[in-house]
RNA sequence: UCCGCGGUAGCUCAGCGGUAGAGCAGUUCCCUGUUAAGGAAUUGGUCGUAGGUUCGAUCCCUACCCGCGGAG
């Protein structure tokens, strides 16, 4: 079964909003849907039998730019794609109760859908992020600031900045980046991510392209934007040239990279440039604004052809989504859950807290409310207490719980969608979490 | 019983004639296509007890108490 995205609810609240079911060659991804990350082909402190029965996974996203480091894209290739390699697999298909030899392990199972990064976001994270706890997420008022620190920064600031020594350089032709691992030297262009990424064998993968900073000055934004528009043309040249997956023999889905910062006529005329490219279906990738995020998701997708999937890169605060699914995205992939579950934050219906709080020392409440969850039979006590005692099972628990949380409330909205009372659904959820 | 060493934050320790610090723990916050089991802030002490010397003692002196080691 080829790729290919069918729309079965529209919303008669919210023009934009739809449910769909993205088909790929390894089943199918109803959305709108939270895609769990993955990034070097595990979903950190899970097994993916507790990614796939407890969390409810539809999907996993690896990454590029890690995988290729280590172990090294041909490496996946030969175990037939990431995928296979970290034994992503449908019910019955597991490790513990198949009966093959280690000769040809993982070869005549199925594995569930799944997506690679292009390494993009590594230009951003290795390269202007690196050093300054910048997020790709920035308030109105950082970008202000940063605009008004351009126009009188002097060479002692310059000099300072510079201190910091980025593990991604970009030109017009690629990036290069050091290995965070031994610092040795890399070099990714479009051409060099499709191949890798043929290699790592996702159903779904992305373009190219270069996340640039929410502090990064308009005149700078445009100008990544259109490299990232030249870039997205090498990479589908680049995708057709090379054809089905080295790793899978099958045919793979590009998507190609949306970006354009905070700005809407960036956003509208990088959605314009790309919808109307070949590709399978889009990313929206760059920075944000915290407080108005939904808006610059709502200029693109009303650009955007209706018919083709919108992937939310990197989006994970619950209102973000929900707002995000408003204005017409289907999937979603986030580190959040995982990265603050393992430092101690949990998700609850009335906002996040902080387990490791004293509070909860003696609290035996259960971790989740709802007595279908897996996590519903550890208490609160008990999970602060693995933090306290530096555990590992901390972090796995909180995991769970975490990703759990997020796919319930997108699987939540996508049935409130297809029920009509999305708006409604939104709304009181919100209410709730953040006291509104 | 004698000799030696040591008693400083909850713990392990630094310091030194001008009334105190570190790490960890504690408390709290942060994390949005993972360089992340990561990062940040912060609360704790009449420096074993009682005297003495000194303008001034956690620091020097004396006694006592407690711990450790050695001798007998």
């Amino acid at each position: 079964m080829s790729f290919s995205f069918e729309i079965t609810n529209k919303s008669s609240e919210a023009p934009l909003a739809r449910a769909g079911i993205i088909h790929t060659p390894h089943g199918d991804i109803h959305t709108p849907a939270f895609v769990t990350v993955g990034t070097k082909a595990t979903v950190k402190a899970l097994t993916v039998e507790q990614v796939r029965d407890y969390v409810g996974a539809q999907a996993v996203l690896a990454n590029t730019y890690h995988l290729y480091l280590e172990p090294g894209d041909e490496i996946v290739a030969k175990h037939g794609g990431f995928p296979k390699m970290m034994g992503w697999m449908q019910r019955g298909e597991t490790r513990d109760n198949r009966q093959e030899t280690t000769e040809n392990a993982g070869n005549d199972m199925c594995p569930l859908p799944s997506f690679t990064d292009s390494g993009g976001f590594q230009v951003f994270s290795l390269g202007q992020a690196l050093g300054h706890g910048v997020s790709k997420i920035a308030t109105s008022q950082e970008i202000s600031d940063a605009e008004a620190a351009l126009s009188k920064r002097d060479e002692e600031q310059l000099a300072r900045e510079s201190v910091h020594e980025k593990l991604a350089h970009i030109d017009e032709d690629g990036v290069t980046f050091k290995s965070v691992i031994d610092g040795s030297e890399h070099r990714f262009t479009p051409e060099r991510s499709m191949q890798i990424q043929h290699n790592l064998g996702a159903d779904i993968f992305f373009a190219f392209d270069e996340c640039t900073s929410p502090l990064a000055p308009i005149a700078y934004q445009k100008e990544a934007m259109e490299r990232t528009h030249r870039w997205a043309k090498r990479s589908l040249d680049e995708h057709k040239r090379l054809g089905v997956s080295s790793a899978t023999g099958e045919m793979q889905a590009l998507f190609g990279v949306v970006q354009g910062g905070a700005y809407e006529d960036l956003r509208r005329e990088s959605a314009r440039t790309l919808g109307a490219m070949d590709f399978d279906g889009y990313g929206i990738g760059g920075s944000f604004t915290k407080d108005d995020m939904a808006t610059a998701v709502r200029w693109v997708c009303e650009e955007l052809p209706e018919s083709k999937p919108r992937h939310l890169l990197g989006i994970g605060e619950p209102l973000d989504m929900l707002l995000a699914i408003e204005y017409g995205i289907d999937t979603f992939d986030c580190v959040a859950p995982t990265r603050i579950g393992r430092n101690g934050s949990i998700y609850t219906l009335d906002g996040r807290i902080n387990i490791t709080n004293a509070t909860y020392k003696d609290d035996l409440s259960p971790l989740s409310e709802d007595p279908s969850w897996y996590t519903h039979h550890y208490t609160k006590s008990y999970v602060s207490h693995l933090f306290r005692a530096d555990e590992m099972l901390a972090g796995t628990l909180a995991s769970i719980h975490n990703l759990k949380f997020l796919t319930t409330l997108v699987d939540d909205a996508r049935q409130a969608l297809i029920e009509g009372r999305f708006v409604e659904f939104k709304e009181s959820f919100i209410k709730r979490y953040y006291k509104k």
